[in-house]
RNA sequence: GGGCCGUUAGCUCAGUCCGGUAGAGCAGUUGACUCUUAAUCAAUUGGCCCCAGGUUCGAAUCCUGGACGGCCCA
């Protein structure tokens, strides 16, 4: 604990007097009380004259932010979770506490007050107190009114700071409310339900990161925090449900930037008897939908650039991007070394240890990810990048499979199902056999594929990087409440 | 992991280039003020200048190492 300043010392000091003179600085207190959105709401619309011939009291309770001392009288703004309200207290009105008693309020300090609500000379709407209980004492002071807390880390330690000056950051986390309210909505309506899968699994599959270790000190064995749910679901596919979805916290033991923060949310559905396209319908349904819901407009920006989100999304292949926005024509590098040579002048990192398709995939993102900026699907991955997903009929080396991008980023993934056992026990040894991170085979998965899994499409959405879309935030640490820091 | 930048009062920031008593605004304290809203006016308190070394008569300032954070790159 830091050392007791003289602001926090001089409000222990205060708090002490209060209870000296009988007032109570934590008291349980049920109100009840009103919003200030909705006296708002009731009043202000009346003009002065109608507001005089109310004899209405509200009652309402909150944070005091503001506090303008005029001797006999004073002006306060209290905050609550809708907003702020002014509270004038004059000598002559108040009755209880007495107006002493009052001015040794601080900022900082939880009010309840009641009283007439009247329209000052410059038509603010006011609470004319004639009644205010101190309900929670603050013993330290706030960031500055005026400038707020700008520190970035002090905003990410003390988060609840952030909150209470920052306004437009409670803003951000009621809109993720909403963005995941809006999702659940959207496929329980589609009757696909709602579940939730181990956390902490045997075998770390779904993707390829590298997972955090914990142990089970029962049972003797280490544990892996998911990376994704992927197997789990699909296994509930195979037992019948088919049609599920997940909204929870992924971990992936990896660095921490602007887009990845060790713990994420991910939304995960899975659909039998559908097909990628399917989802590429329904994804761009959803998010347009939800754009809409939000903005009463399918164009929003982000980081200053215009995002168009109505319908339809470009779908290219990713052949056919790299051509459009790389000028590379895969069909003149049949030969690999060409492409080896070609990937280590775009600064890819010793390519020869990389195999055909996940050479073009990182050529790919090199070349076009930055120009992807209003939604685009790129399609027909090659199969080495994804090995849960199903080969194309027609073309065994890519796989029927999608990634949504806006804004540069990768914000979906989807595909249709593997559901050949056989070829995805070759697709783990395959893995295994080039080390890749968190290989492992999950003998029990391939058991649930020999009973069968019906013709099944999947999808994840990053829903924290969608709320950085849909809120125009430039770092994931802005979207996510308690971001990892180190201690 | 690498590069660049930052860390000074509770908060927002000057001061660092070019070493010489640590500053402002807000907040706090005291006083004045019964329609203010970044209230105003007067006075005033408050510092581990991120940490540890070094150079120097003297270091917030220069040098070295470290911590934490930010941005970019990998």
């Amino acid at each position: 604990m830091e050392p007791i300043n003289e602001l926090i010392a001089v409000r222990k000091e205060k708090e002490k007097a209060l209870k000296e003179l009988g007032i109570e600085t934590y008291p349980q207190d049920r109100g009840p009380y009103i919003t200030t959105e909705e006296i708002s709401l009731r009043f202000g619309t009346l003009s002065h004259e109608e507001l005089e011939k109310t004899d209405e009291r509200v009652s309402a309770a909150g944070r005091i932010m503001s506090f303008r001392d005029f001797g006999k009288s004073t002006f306060v703004h209290i905050q609550d979770r809708k907003g702020r309200i002014q509270v004038y207290v004059r000598k002559d009105v108040l009755k209880n506490p007495e107006y002493s008693i009052f001015k040794r309020f601080d900022i900082g300090d939880i009010i309840g007050v009641l009283g007439r609500v009247f329209k000052t000379k410059t038509g603010e709407l006011t609470v004319l107190a004639e009644e205010i209980k101190l309900l929670t004492k603050s013993l330290r002071p706030l960031p500055e009114k005026w400038h707020g807390l700008k520190d970035i880390e002090e905003r990410y330690r003390k988060r609840y700071l952030d909150l209470i000056v920052n306004p437009g950051v409670k803003e951000i986390f009621i809109k993720r409310a909403k963005i995941v309210e809006y999702i659940r909505r959207y496929f329980n309506e589609r009757s696909f339900i709602e579940v939730e899968t181990p956390m902490m699994q045997v075998i770390p599959g779904g993707a390829v990161a590298k997972p955090f270790i914990t142990h089970h000190n029962a049972l003797g064995i280490d544990l892996y925090l998911r990376i994704a749910p992927e197997l789990y679901l699909k296994r509930l596919i195979v037992g019948g449900f088919e049609r599920v979805f997940e909204i929870n916290r992924n971990f992936r033991n990896e660095g921490i930037s602007v887009r990845h923060n060790p713990e994420f949310t991910m939304l995960e559905f899975y659909q039998a008897y559908s097909t990628y396209e399917d989802l590429m319908d329904m994804t761009e349904d959803m998010v347009s939908s939800l754009v809409y819901e939000l903005y009463k407009t399918y164009k929003i920006t982000y980081n200053g650039q215009e995002i168009d989100f109505s319908r339809p999304w470009k779908r290219i292949t990713m052949e056919d991007a790299l051509k459009e926005f790389g000028g590379l024509d895969i069909s003149e590098f049949i030969d690999t070394n060409r492409l080896t040579s070609y990937a280590r002048e775009l600064g890819i990192e010793s390519p020869e240890k990389d195999k055909r398709g996940k050479l073009i995939t990182k050529v790919f993102e090199e070349l076009c990810e930055k120009h992807l900026v209003q939604p685009t699907f790129i399609t027909d991955y090659p199969v080495e990048v994804s090995p849960l997903a199903k080969r194309s009929k027609d073309r065994p080396e890519i796989t029927e499979r999608f990634e949504l991008y806006i804004a540069g980023m990768e914000v979906a993934n989807g595909f249709n199902e593997l559901n050949d056992p056989e070829d995805q026990k070759d697709r783990f040894l395959q893995q295994i056999q080039e080390k890749e991170e968190g290989a492992t085979m999950d003998e029990d998965y391939i058991t649930a594929l020999e009973y069968g899994l019906p013709p099944t499409a999947g999808e994840g959405i990053g829903i924290d990087r969608l709320t950085m879309l849909l809120t125009d935030s430039p770092s994931i640490r802005e979207v996510i409440l308690f971001p990892l820091l180190k201690p």
